[in-house]
DNA sequence: CTCGAATCATTAGAGCTGCAACTATTTCAG
DNA sequence: CTGAAATAGTTGCAGCTCTAATGATTCGAG
C-alpha cells in the first residue's frame, strides 16, 4: 500500500464521496416526489429566509436559489413574501403543506446515510480535517 | 463548541469541498479553453480507453462520457477508433494536439489545489478516512 | 442631500448530469 | 449450435449549475 496520498487521489475521493451523498439525497428525495436540490432547499428552510441566505446555505449561486424556489412555489410548498425591511429582497416562507413535507423529508434523510458506517470518533476526525481544508 | 460532528454537517463539508475542487478545475481548465469535465476526461486519458473505462475513471454515467467525448472529438483532441477485440466498443485515443494540450493541462492542475494547505500527514489521514467512507 | 457603488433578485444561455430506452454485439447456459 | 441475458455505446429528456447581464433598491462618500 502506498502510504503517501497524492492530492490527485484525494480530490477523487472527495468528489466520489460527494457523488454518493448526492445520490443518497436524490434517492430519499425521490420517494417524496422531490428532486435533490428541492429537498436540500426545503431542509435548509428552518425559518423565513431571503433567497440570498438560502443560496448561502445551499452552497450555490443565488440564480440557482431562484430556480429551485420557483419549483417549490409551483408545488405550493413555499411562498415569496416582500421582505419587511428591504424592498429589494424577498422572504421565502414554508406553507403548511411545505412544513409537513419537510418533516417527512427530515425523517427520510436520517435513513442510511453514506457516512453512517463511520464511528463517531472517525466522523469527528473527518470533520476537523475537512473544516481545515475548506476554510483555508 | 459542540465536539460531536453530525452527519448533516459532515455531508455539507464534503459537498462544499467537492464544490471548491470543481471550481478549481473549472478555473484551471478555463485558461486552456476547456470545460471542467473535458479537462478531467483529458486528464484520465493516460492511454487508449474504452468509453466505459473513461466513464469509470471520471465517476460518471457512460452517457456522459459519450457527451464529453463528442466535444473533445469536435476540437480534434481525441479520436474514436474501433476496438481491436470487441466490435461493440470503441477506443478513445489522444491526437497529437490532444497529447500536447494534456501536458499543459497537467501542469496547470498542479498549481494551487484546494487541498494543498493540508500537511502531508493530514492528507494521509484524510485519505484513510475517505477511503473507509467510500468503500463501505 | 445626491449620485455613484454595492446589493438583491431575476433572466438568458451554455454546459453538465443521471436515468431510461434503444441498437448492435458478445457471452453463456442448455 | 441457439436463443436468452448481459454488455458497449448512443440518444432523448428533464433537471441542475455556473456565468454574465439587467432592473430595482439601498448604502455611503462627499
Amino acid at each position: 500500500m502506498g502510504r503517501m496520498a497524492t492530492e490527485r487521489q484525494l480530490c477523487g475521493l472527495v468528489t466520489g464521496l460527494a457523488r454518493q451523498i448526492e445520490a443518497h439525497v436524490r434517492d430519499r428525495a425521490g420517494t417524496l416526489g422531490l428532486t435533490a436540490s428541492q429537498a436540500i432547499a426545503l431542509r435548509e428552510l428552518t425559518g423565513p429566509l431571503t433567497l440570498r441566505e438560502l443560496s448561502g446555505r445551499m452552497g450555490c449561486e443565488p440564480s440557482n436559489a431562484t430556480f429551485v424556489s420557483d419549483r417549490l412555489e409551483e408545488q405550493g410548498l413555499v411562498e415569496r413574501r416582500p421582505h419587511p425591511q428591504d424592498r429589494r429582497a424577498k422572504q421565502l416562507v414554508l406553507t403548511d403543506k411545505g412544513t409537513e413535507l419537510r418533516e417527512q423529508l427530515l425523517a427520510r434523510f436520517a435513513e442510511g446515510s453514506p457516512l453512517a458506517p463511520l464511528t463517531q470518533q472517525e466522523q469527528d476526525r473527518l470533520h476537523a480535517l475537512l473544516l481545515r481544508a475548506v476554510s483555508s
